[in-house]
DNA sequence: TGTACATCAGTGAACGCGCGTTCACTGATGTAC
DNA sequence: TGTACATCAGTGAACGCGCGTTCACTGATGTAC
């Protein structure tokens, strides 16, 4: 049934897209497929031209709505918390949960594809997704903290979140794993001032 | 000319076996290619199977070898240092460098196997290599630090090093890039005790 | 030490596979009158 | 509102490509006598 209505392209379109922002963190920008992602939302792979310029624009629109997707529930957080600090508290413990480690179709997009950026082309589009998401959760961890964007506080966290939850996931199977993810929540909700 | 000597057949496999340290470091475990690095070795790709059961356990020995290779340098920093805290000091430098983020070819295996490793299957023996330097670096960080193994200090540093850098790397060509590697190398510098 | 022969490191063609992308085609949708 | 027709979302075959792996083959090496 060729021709479907422009409101029917469009949730295809969304399909698409949310397959990949979610096959992107699990298996990576080279390890998703056009024929999977099409069939994932019921369509076969030939159309995928009329929604996406290329398969590396829809990697890096997947990224973009990876990280827009967290964004969102930080701001979530922030809305149901009593204070900022309670928020946070809820944020860290949520980002460094055997959960989160366990699924990263749903986790943090910045955790899940620092590899896969740190290897694309400099003029890749994914690129540039990944950094306004690497901007915007240094932001939101500023307002948790309630901190100046001067702050360099912010990029240690960023560094210790991503960096554990990684090696967490490197490491699952093992014990090691949940040491690691404890010693990074400890660390992080422990006041050090 | 077929059948070379037993000494320049054992010289070969390890001309691939660095070439494929240095390569998966760069592109990743799916980046490199069998024929590439039997290239790299002035070979075709044909003999491989004659010096490795299979690009996983080329890819798990490679893991090994970029893994072996960082051990020994700490240790060099060890010996060449006047006490623990000064090697420390020059390890933490040297590894939140813009030197080691613009190499991972020559770089810390942890930092740059860990997208790959998590996406890894449980029984890859990628994961059991990878599982085995982790220890390892965790085991010099408590060297470094002076520290019993049971302090958990050395499972946030491996954190912030390996975050910093793998996060650093996603965003190079951008400054955010150098203020993470040099917020976390004031923060992993500063006593804090 | 010399000879006969089995071993096996390396060659290069071939395999099946899945990939990203293109394209002629279909036919309902959307639009101009 | 009704009709004629252009648009274009989706189909499915086809393309060229590089991959990991296999295999029959070559001929110098290594070894048994």
């Amino acid at each position: 049934m060729p021709r479907t209505t422009k409101a029917e392209a469009e949730s295809h379109r969304r399909e698409v897209l949310a397959a990949a922002a979610a096959q992107v963190r699990v298996r990576g920008a080279h390890g998703m497929s056009v024929p999977g992602l099409m069939a994932a939302a019921g369509l076969t792979h030939g159309g995928f031209y009329r929604h996406f310029r290329s398969k590396e624009d829809l990697v890096a629109q997947a990224c973009a709505a990876a990280c827009a997707e967290k964004a969102r529930e930080i701001d979530r957080a922030l809305a149901t918390s009593p204070d900022a600090s309670t928020a946070r508290r809820t944020f860290i413990e949520r980002y460094l949960s055997e959960a989160h480690r366990e699924h990263p179709g749903q986790g943090c997009g910045i955790a899940a594809l620092a590899g896969d950026v740190a290897r694309a082309d400099a003029e890749s589009p994914l690129r540039a997704s990944y950094l306004d998401g690497l901007r915007e959760m240094i932001a939101n961890l500023d307002r948790l903290g309630e901190r100046s964007e001067a702050d360099s506080a912010a990029l240690v966290e960023v560094a210790v979140l991503a960096g554990a939850l990684m090696l967490a996931r490197a490491s699952t199977g093992d014990e090691l794993s949940e040491r690691i993810l404890a010693a990074a929540r400890e660390f992080l909700t422990t006041d050090r001032r």
